[in-house]
DNA sequence: GTTTCATTTGTAACCGGTTACAAAGTTGCG
DNA sequence: CGCAACTTTGTAACCGGTTACAAATGAAAC
């Protein structure tokens, strides 16, 4: 059998109350009574049980993590990494709850299995309407964003996505591209969030700039529909000087279909991506870097802010962004 | 304030204990009675706190999942995936702990966070000592570990490694390569099981081979160790025909590097992988296909089982692998 | 030697359900 | 109608610590 508070207790020669002092709050206890009962505990192999903890102080020691889709990506990967470091260090621990779809968030909200079982809510990279965000308010758990600045969060941590696109825009502008396609993965809409304001970025500086034409491409995930792309770009009576990407991840299967299908980069073709993700480094591709794991730290300090009853300062941060130039880009020819 | 089961049961005009059937137990409830209470609650806005469960079955519904190195890899995003879908659905939480180094290793043994914070420990693609089973065991909490057959587990799924390089290797002798090598990346001897099962499958292939030459090269990761490879590849004496990656994440880089170094895939060499990861299908990789969402669902079944006290039927289950032809491999020129 | 205040320790109520056990209510059947 | 057997409900102990409050001890001040 375990071995109880109790059990200790009566080893070390004390009350109960000293025993859970000794483990909960050392410096109420004296340095002799303190070695007494660690002795005892050691000797018995007691360790505190979480779960009277958590009766007692209400809280679960549990944040929730949501994201869109099924998938762990390279960005929710690096999230969790980063929410993760800061938490455990904290006493808490991260649960993660993949939304597959509309639905299955519609269902998550309605059902609230946080209710009780989380402190706190994180979401990555979507928003959460209004009436969701009053179902956690009304279960009094924070609600804070990643990739979001939605202002149904309590807290939130970003990157300022026009600003980066723009960077991007006036990179490849200014090495003299003036036919850009925008490639990205079309998803739920109301699932990814940071994806409209890129979009948006991207045709706003279209408009802006005269002499420039701008093509997006939204593409179903899969080699085959994006091979189709590929044709379509080769094909296009003005064929893109330069193809920005919505994300890393998309622009490097590009490097292999592009040259099978007879284009080279950035000979023919420049690209970019978004993220600095893997195996950006790998094949030189130019791209926005970000640093989810700085961001999702950062979103974890405000979130134990929140449940400790500390209001954040500043509770809307934005993380930087930085452009990386790689061999992926270069004037077009011509 | 948060309504309690007493807040119900006076609204109900029952005892607490029927409240409590009614939402544990609803079996032992009659209908009319299940209705007044239901009905209580929802008005009340009620939910089981999970806290006060936990303390009286002594479970924590929670499994703790321990993977070597501090990124969630393709690899380790998968396996929390799998294990998430069966774990959840049986009420149990997930909890990841990356564990750095060996060091780190050893002092979560030695601390053991999940005492009484977890009912079983998964660990997945590293060993894990007989004084560190012991450990647990005497925390009486079930060890299952993915990718590893060590005795130490209570329960195990895995891969058969050496199956696996065995059939990659006969695939490229059978084309005609008699000039192998095989990369893989340096990793904390003790922290990766798998990798040493497949070199030493390759080696013993090589040894047993008439004619053979087998090759080994062991890259730290980062780009430019990755470039000095190449470079030994490219002026090698007799430059290996093919090469065997230890996981595609290796093998992707090479395909640009390779190009950068004149070198084309597969005129020049054939290039092959493990595990038909992300973007394997894009680059056109040959591989050897494994599933470890699959595995990882059946880790998660076995564990359930265990924490039960089902002692399961078969615990130690080996999940199938397949080879993958792309057009990464070829007949070796001349 | 008191009085006062700070430190250390003990007693017991409490967190919020669960469940063993007992009691009350129903139904079936001779 | 009486009694057995089953269903439904209530009472209260219990899970394993935490903490408010009180008491005891010790040190400093008068």
């Amino acid at each position: 059998m375990k071995a109880s508070i109790e059990d200790v207790a009566r080893r070390a020669g004390v009350s109960t109350a000293t025993v859970s002092r000794t483990f909960s709050k050392p410096h109420l206890v004296s340095e002799h009574t303190r070695r007494k009962v660690q002795e005892a505990a050691d000797e018995l192999g007691f360790f505190v049980s979480r779960s009277a903890a958590i009766l007692k102080s209400g809280r679960m020691y549990r944040v929730a993590l949501l994201f869109g889709g099924t998938q762990i990506d390279w960005f929710t990967a690096r999230i969790i990494e980063g929410l993760n470091s800061v938490l455990r260090d904290a006493g808490y621990d991260l649960v993660v709850y993949p939304i597959g779809d509309d639905e299955a968030r519609q269902a998550f909200f309605d059902d609230l299995p946080v209710r009780g079982n989380a402190d706190a809510v994180i979401v990555s990279s979507f928003d959460v309407g209004e009436r969701q965000r009053q179902r956690l308010e009304q279960a009094k758990v924070p609600l804070v964003g990643i990739n979001s600045n939605s202002p149904a969060f309590s807290a939130s941590v970003g990157i300022d996505d026009s600003q980066a696109v723009t960077t991007a825009m006036h990179y490849l502008m200014n090495l003299g591209h003036r036919n850009i396609a925008y490639v990205y993965e079309k998803f739920s809409n109301s699932l990814q969030y940071s994806s409209h304001a890129r979009i948006d970025a991207f045709e706003r500086i279209c408009g802006q700039t005269p002499g420039m034409q701008g093509t997006i491409y939204d593409i179903d995930p899969g080699v085959e529909v994006r091979g189709a792309v590929i044709g379509a770009l080769v094909n296009a009576a003005e064929r893109p000087t330069a193809l920005l990407c919505h994300q890393d991840s998309i622009a490097i299967p590009f490097f292999f279909t592009m040259q099978q299908n007879g284009l080279r980069i950035p000979g023919d073709i420049s690209v970019m991506g978004f993220d600095d993700s893997q195996f950006a480094a790998d094949v030189g591709l130019t791209t926005i870097r970000q640093d989810p794991v700085a961001s999702a730290a950062e979103a974890a300090r405000l979130t134990i802010d929140l449940i400790e009853g500390r209001p954040p300062e500043d509770p809307h941060l934005m993380s930087p962004t930085s452009l990386v130039i790689r061999s992926s880009t270069v004037a077009p020819a011509g």
